[in-house]
RNA sequence: GUAGUCAUAGCUCAGCUGGUUAGAGCAUCGGUUUGUGGUACCGAGGGUCGUGGGUUCGAGCCCCAUUGAUUACCCCA
């Protein structure tokens, strides 16, 4: 026999947990749906000619395949079946057709110009699904996660991006986190620094280079950008744009003075300034922060990343705006802007932060206790009324000995147990025992939920 | 792809410079108590010490390999 096992990167997910992630998920699902987002799936598996070439060569590396089912290698040149040992690459086309989905973002570009027709813009969907990435779990990282998406495509209003922030307020009050930061940049404002500092051959290194200002600080910043073969006053006029400020009117027009003259800069403070009146005031928990980048290079308006600040954690939902995300599968001029939750590492700072309501880990607020056969048939109709009622109930299924059913009670937090013998039967009734005080009355039969609080 | 750490009961871990029959707590089940729990006491089940090889009179402990877990780098959420 062998062990039970489950593929690393992978969790199984017990009751309480799931409590705990469905508190998590409902909370954002329903914030989502207050601004109008509809629901979209999509299968967990697309074809590989959806999936590769989307995310770079390092991306397309860490797509799970599918192994085409059957006869698999009858479709494989004699010559590649001869050269397969060590030359596994050449040999995949022939082999796999499908792919695990690696994001929500891509299938909803492809739902989006396969359904072009039907889909009305602006079109707001929320998707909340796991992907699967082929690379090396640690800390916070898993080879299954779940993403929790919200995309406007069709329009470029700031509005969108001014909804957003809102969205993440919302979010967080309702899950009770009230120490964090929304942090935005303009990718437009990135190009333009670049611009400045003559370096534009080298602008996705340099993103990928100032996105880890958090982790290796300034100085680890301009060391890797003269690694990079800048001479210092291109460093230094990278520099200093990386310092995380409040998004404030002064700030936007400090950054306005600091790049007059580029053309992409003034785009990009045209798309703050309408995102500030937009928000209005009352902000404090938005920074403007120069160092912010994001990888993926498919943005190009407003980024957006948020970073709970009384926990040591990465960022916790990151997103932004791009002008062409359907491109690549012959729809154009599709301007769009999307988030993400991070649900994993959320789950992680309200752990931290003991942020989750106690009665979560509740999932039955009645047992029936019976003494012998003929209670468990009493007990069958007085807890459909109970359900009936919303009370969650269960009878306990065998005529066990009381200690045994009430240690399930305990174990299983339930607070009310109703303990059904020979003298309650008679008298048309309950024993109703409250097990967090100890304190039990005999309750009639019709009455019982009067008592459950 | 690169590097470090770790692997003993279902879980968390002890196990001395290598020495007789590998232990504890928690969890599970039974009992002390024919219908009153969370505490206490008694008892039971559960391990080829990740796997394979080597050194040795003797290996859970030392050496090598391998597999898995985990962490950091790259990249990413």
């Amino acid at each position: 026999m062998t062990k039970p096992s489950i593929p690393r990167g992978t969790r199984d997910f017990s009751p309480v947990v799931m409590a705990k992630r469905k508190y998590i998920l409902e909370a954002i699902e329903k914030v989502y749906r207050t601004y109008g987002f509809m629901p979209l799936e999509t299968p967990a598996m697309e074809n590989l000619s959806t999936l590769t070439g989307k995310y770079g060569d390092e991306g397309d590396q860490l797509v799970f395949r599918i192994l085409n089912s059957g006869d698999f290698l009858k479709e494989v040149p004699v010559e590649k079946k001869d050269e397969a040992t060590g030359n596994y690459k050449s040999l995949t086309p022939h082999i796999s057709e499908k792919g695990l989905r690696y994001d929500l973002t891509v299938p909803l570009a492809r739902y989006v110009v396969m359904n072009q027709n039907e889909v009305d813009f602006p079109f707001k969907r929320y998707q909340i699904q796991p992907v699967w990435r082929a690379d090396r779990p640690q800390k916070g990282r898993y080879r299954e996660f779940w993403q929790c998406d919200a995309d406007v495509l069709g329009t470029d209003s700031l509005l969108c991006e001014a909804d957003f922030i809102q969205i993440y307020h919302a979010v967080f009050k309702a899950i009770g986190l009230k120490d964090y930061e929304i942090r935005i940049n303009h990718r437009k404002l990135l190009e333009a620094v670049v611009e400045k500092a003559n370096a534009s051959a080298h602008f996705k290194t340099i993103t990928v280079i100032i996105d880890k200002t958090d982790k290796i600080g300034i100085d680890g910043v301009a060391k890797e950008l003269a690694q990079l073969g800048l001479g210092g006053e291109q460093v230094n006029i990278i520099l200093s744009l990386l310092a995380k400020t409040p998004f404030s009117m002064d700030l936007i027009n400090q950054l306005s003075d600091k790049l007059k003259g580029s053309k992409l800069a003034e785009k990009a403070i045209h798309d703050l300034t309408e995102l500030f009146q937009l928000t209005g005031k009352g902000n404090q928990k938005v920074f403007f922060d120069g160092s912010l980048a994001r990888g993926l290079d498919y943005y190009t308006g407003c980024i957006f990343e948020v970073v709970p600040t009384s926990v040591k954690m990465g960022s916790i939902s990151g997103g932004g705006r791009y002008d062409d995300l359907t491109g690549v599968f012959g729809l154009k001029g599709i301007s769009g802007i999307g988030i993400s939750f991070g649900i994993d590492r959320i789950y992680d700072v309200l752990e931290e932060l003991q942020a989750f309501p106690k009665d979560n880990a509740i999932f039955t607020d009645v047992l029936f206790c019976p003494m012998d056969d003929k209670a468990i048939a009493y007990s069958i109709p007085l807890a459909n009324a109970l359900r009936g009622e919303n009370i969650r109930t269960e009878i306990y299924p065998q005529a066990s000995k009381l200690k045994k059913q009430l240690d399930y009670a305990n174990t299983k937090n339930i607070r009310w147990a109703a303990i059904v013998g020979e003298n309650e039967m008679q008298n048309n009734s309950v024993m109703l025992k409250h097990l967090t005080s100890g304190k039990q009355e005999l309750v009639d039969k019709d009455k019982i939920s009067i008592f459950i609080d």
